[in-house]
DNA sequence: CGACCATTTGATATGGATCAAGCGATGTGG
DNA sequence: CCACATCGCTTGATCCATATCAAATGGTCG
């Protein structure tokens, strides 16, 4: 599989500025104005959607594919903020840049959103601008959630992680991972080893089979959840 | 010191209902709007400002002393969320109920609004509700950074955690803490011990000096500055 | 088939936890 | 005013979970 995008990434990076802006029709829900109002894209594995410090000219939805959002510390560590899966708004920043960098993890279509845009309809429009904040608040709670992981060992991160994306992209039972080893290890501040290692031990108790690596059957919920604790 | 707040804790979390709600001046900055329309109210020394999982009635403001606001894990550990020094704004939620409890660390003056009054006037101001959605994008953006945090090594937490401290409430380079070394810990996902080995350690390199238990002098800024990097 | 990359597994090292003891400041009762 | 208990903190010894280093395995693509 190609690093390379499909087509160049610049020419994603900057829609047309003369993009059609359809106007929000009044009888949708206001979560549908992203894809309603913005341009759906498509972007290759691994390519950058955006980068940390560039100004944060767009509102970003997934329509498709699996996106990890992600920073490049001073000892060249990766730590990775999020995955977003299809549903999931992301890009949103309150600050003038991006605080992360984001890639797509497998290929994507993303709708794609002018922030100026979006908030002048914010500004007419009151449940729009609630949409916005209950945005805004709902990351503050998962990003305190996924902290409060981060003090946990190594197989509560696990396990809570198998749960989490059974809830979000699981068809009964069956995990099916976008990511690899070492971007689980990046969420969770471990390593690949210790990551595959905790799988293994998983499995060897039946808890979960890994029926190739990125396939992960839950066989004993319950026993998980008691780890997520 | 008394545990014992210096009047029963329970008459300060309910404000009377009927509490005089004063307009909010126009010419006056949204960030004033808490102290100007609420009440200021003493809490002693470790008492409950409120408890996980009630419901989130007010919103509040010291105006002087700490506040640390922590959840007990299900393993009973403490995590400490946030340390709040006078002029931050705290126990602000979107759901209806708090996720964190918050407690006074040392004896404190906290100014209380009621989080319908303050809506209210925010459905009608915009310059408040921009500042409603700024204190929630802004807690966002301290837990992220609170997040990569929690990755790195002992001495870089609580390097950070020194430079932090001086920034909010220090005096030429001398930060006084109002929190025991148990609080920094779980602030941290440390131990006491780690802590404490930590401190004993930049002091050997001349970092800083523990002049006493509370009251911390930073010595070499600049090799905080690299620690925390 | 052979190269490459992701993953697993094994051996060893290490940072921080745990267990334990000592120390200094503060407060209390005699 | 002193003897002593208490509490917060520090320091030491040992343990353990995860990191690090190393090698083997397996799947994918040319």
């Amino acid at each position: 599989m190609q690093i390379q995008p499909a087509v160049p990434a610049a020419s994603f990076r900057k829609p047309a500025a003369q993009m059609p802006m359809r106007p929000l029709p009044r009888s949708r829900p206001a979560g549908d104005v992203i894809e309603l109002m913005g341009t759906v894209m498509p972007f290759a594995r691994n390519s950058e959607i955006y980068g940390e410090n560039e100004p944060a000219e767009y509102l970003y939805k997934v329509m498709s594919g699996t996106v990890r959002t992600y920073k490049v510390l001073v000892d060249g560590r990766r730590q990775i903020g999020a995955f977003h899966v299809p549903g999931d708004v992301f890009g949103f920043e309150t600050g003038q840049e991006h605080t992360f960098s984001a890639e797509a993890i497998t290929d994507c279509r993303i709708a794609v959103i002018k922030r100026t845009a979006l908030m002048a309809v914010a500004s007419r429009d009151n449940e729009v601008a609630r949409y916005m904040w209950a945005l805004t608040a709902r990351e503050l709670q998962r990003v305190q959630a996924h902290m409060l992981l981060l003090i946990k060992s190594a197989q509560e991160r696990v396990a809570t992680f198998l749960l989490e994306m059974a809830e979000r992209v699981s068809a009964q039972g069956t995990v099916e991972l976008a990511m690899s080893r070492q971007d689980i290890a990046d969420y969770f501040g471990l390593t690949i080893e210790t990551v595959s290692r905790t799988l293994s031990q998983l499995e060897k108790t039946a808890t979960i089979e890994v029926s190739s690596s990125r396939r992960i059957v839950l066989r004993d919920h319950s026993a998980l959840t008691r780890l997520n604790s």
